[in-house]
RNA sequence: GCGCCCGUAGCUCAGCUGGAUAGAGCGUUCGCCUCCGAAGCGAAAGGUCGCAGGUUCGACUCCUGCCGGGCGCACCA
């Protein structure tokens, strides 16, 4: 598809002596495969666009060999011979496979990729779900492009919380039951402080002491009590990202940078932009626009989220020489990742433009912002078990007899709700709706998985077939072709804006196609030469739906 | 109050670096399982692209202001 779509450059470039002309898409996909708007030339040739088209239209099919101009008002459309559309993309698919769409286009580079973060001691909520979800996208994408990417799980185990957390278990440990478990009992514990934290002012001073003590490096009971928290919720977390089929290759909390946080503070004041404000110090960042300054200590010397963030950056830098560190984290986290660059920034180094907060929308419930500590949570576990039972029950109703019935309804289920999750433009809030995410028709995941078995059904259903296909039968098929003819494009794009909602998109939109043409274009019981060439845009069709969902991390079920 | 993000059909969203009659899904109404999977396909109805200016041959797309919603604003993370 590309190298058609060079060609016509080409032609064009020749022709008008445009160094670069631009290509759009018609309007309509019949009126053709490519599109040259001729109102560029209007001006230095003095002539009306739909006139320039006219005389472009014969210039250009004396030049193009099987792809033919048509003017069309100020446009001039180009349309590649159908047969020719479909042999080369077909082919190209077929050889390619698995890796279709992929390049190597980013190796040598590194990308560090930020992402899921969750805080130890607070059960995932499918506010975490975002973060991680995108955040594996966004690494599977830059893996199939030839980055080398390295998928950081920042884990927040670290800060004042965790004093508050140590004192709770020293007072109410005993109320709960943390061993078996964990993660609900930390809930309540995390829930009692702040209750009780009003009334006993006790409760606070403890508290802090707790953290003090957790930062002076003392190898005490504290600390004893942390790691215990930690290495709990640790095994919790895990049994989640395995459902999620999301592998970190780092797991490093912010406690990791304990030992940097001396030496980042004093690279930072060595930089010559600290200062003292109300006994902390601080960055100033007023230059930067009516910006808080960035507190790196606290008056009483302990540091914060801030100072963290920005030794993690440092470190990571010297680890990996970056061509991008993106941090997908929520929007509600913008002015801190704002501020970390800014001080970047003031700094003098020249990298800072590779930081990049890859943010995306809130997830909300029907009564507001989700809060642990006010007990307005959706637990991710319960919505993932929710939707593999709707899935399960799904089968039961329509395909009772498939063979492995609970692991295709927890990939059909867990896929619904992954792909829900990416298939909205990040930046954008959800209100979080059950039904919505239990919902498998229409623009979801699991229709895109049943097309994907549809699919592979009609190809064991064939078998195969030897026959030489006869590729202008496909003619029907042209927009399918072209889209898939795009799928690199797609994925270079959704890399370069850290968009996996490019893919959902782009493969909603070729299943919906694809569904239309196998409903009026049948495979079976055709000459062998028309089933052929059908059959071979079947098994393009399923390879790239089927690598499209790999990339987002949904699986692509044989039968479902 | 200040800053950032969002604002396209009843609802949820697409709309490529500005370009040809603004497209889907859900919901509503109608049609299609004796033909490769009805988690499907086809059709109908449904839009002052928040509002007002501006730039441009051309604006859903860029700029300014306003309105509505969300998030945030120094010792939490």
């Amino acid at each position: 598809m590309q190298s058609f779509l060079d060609e016509i450059r080409a032609a064009i470039a020749a022709e008008t002596g445009l160094e670069e002309p631009k290509l759009e898409r018609p309007r309509d996909p019949s009126m053709g495969d490519a599109a040259f708007p001729c109102f560029v030339l209007a001006k230095e040739r003095k002539a009306a666009p739909p006139k320039i088209a006219q005389e472009l239209e014969t210039a250009l099919n004396a030049r193009l060999n099987r792809i033919e101009a048509k003017a069309t008002g100020p446009y001039l459309n180009f349309t590649i011979e159908r047969a020719l559309l479909a042999e080369s993309v077909l082919t190209a698919i077929t050889e390619a496979g698995a890796s279709y769409g992929t390049s190597s286009e980013g190796e040598g580079k590194s990308i560090v990729i930020d992402l899921s973060s969750p805080n130890i001691a607070k059960p995932m909520s499918v506010g975490h779900l975002r973060s991680t979800v995108i955040g594996a996208a966004i690494q599977r994408i830059h893996n199939a492009l030839g980055y080398k990417t390295i998928g950081i799980n920042h884990i927040g185990d670290w800060g004042s919380q965790f004093g508050k957390l140590v004192a709770a278990v020293n007072r109410y440990g005993d109320t709960v039951d943390l061993e078996n478990d964990p993660i609900p009992s930390l809930l309540k514990l995390y829930v009692r402080y702040h209750e009780e934290e009003e009334d006993d002012p006790t409760l606070g001073e403890e508290a802090a002491a707790a953290f003090r003590e957790l930062e002076s490096g003392v190898d005490g009971p504290v600390r004893a009590t942390w790691k215990k928290l930690t290495d709990l919720s640790l095994v919790e977390f895990d049994k989640i990202y395995a459902r999620l089929g999301v592998q970190f290759d780092l797991v490093r909390g912010e406690a990791y940078y304990e030992s940097h946080l001396e030496k980042t503070v004093n690279r930072i004041v060595d930089a010559g932009i600290t200062e003292e404000s109300e006994g902390a110090l601080v960055v100033d960042l007023s230059s930067f626009g009516k910006i808080p300054p960035c507190l790196l200590r606290k008056t009483d010397g302990t540091t914060l989220y801030a100072t963290r963030d920005m030794a993690a950056v440092f470190h990571r830098w010297e680890e990996f020489s970056f061509e991008r560190c993106l941090y997908v984290v929520g929007g509600d986290q913008r002015l801190h990742f704002r501020q970390m660059k800014h001080v970047l920034d003031r700094m003098g180094l020249d990298w800072e433009p590779r930081v990049e907060h890859i943010d995306f929308g809130m997830m909300r419930l029907p009564e507001g912002k989700m809060s642990t500590r006010k007990g307005r949570v959706v637990f991710l576990d319960d919505v993932l078990d929710a939707a593999a039972a709707e899935a399960k029950r799904v089968i039961e109703a329509k395909n009772a007899d498939l063979a492995d019935k609970d692991a295709t309804a927890e990939m059909v289920g867990v896929g619904a709700v992954v792909f829900n999750d990416l298939k909205r433009e990040r930046v954008k809030d959800i209100d979080f709706k059950l039904e919505e995410v239990l919902s498998f028709e229409g623009d979801t995941g699991p229709y895109v998985q049943w097309t994907h078995a549809r699919l592979a059904s009609i190809e064991r259903k064939v078998g195969d077939v030897t026959e030489a296909p006869d590729w202008s039968v496909l003619a029907s098929a042209a927009p399918i072709l072209g889209a898939m003819g795009r799928y690199s494009d797609v994925l270079r794009s959704a890399a370069r804006n850290a968009e996996p909602s490019e893919i959902t998109s782009f493969v909603l939109s070729l299943a919906r196609d694809v569904n239309s043409w196998v409903a009026q274009e049948r495979v079976l019981g055709q000459e062998p030469a028309v089933t052929a060439a059908r059959l071979a845009l079947v098994q393009g069709a399923r390879q790239v739906i089927g690598n499209a969902l790999t990339l987002l991390g949904v699986g692509a079920p044989m039968e479902m």
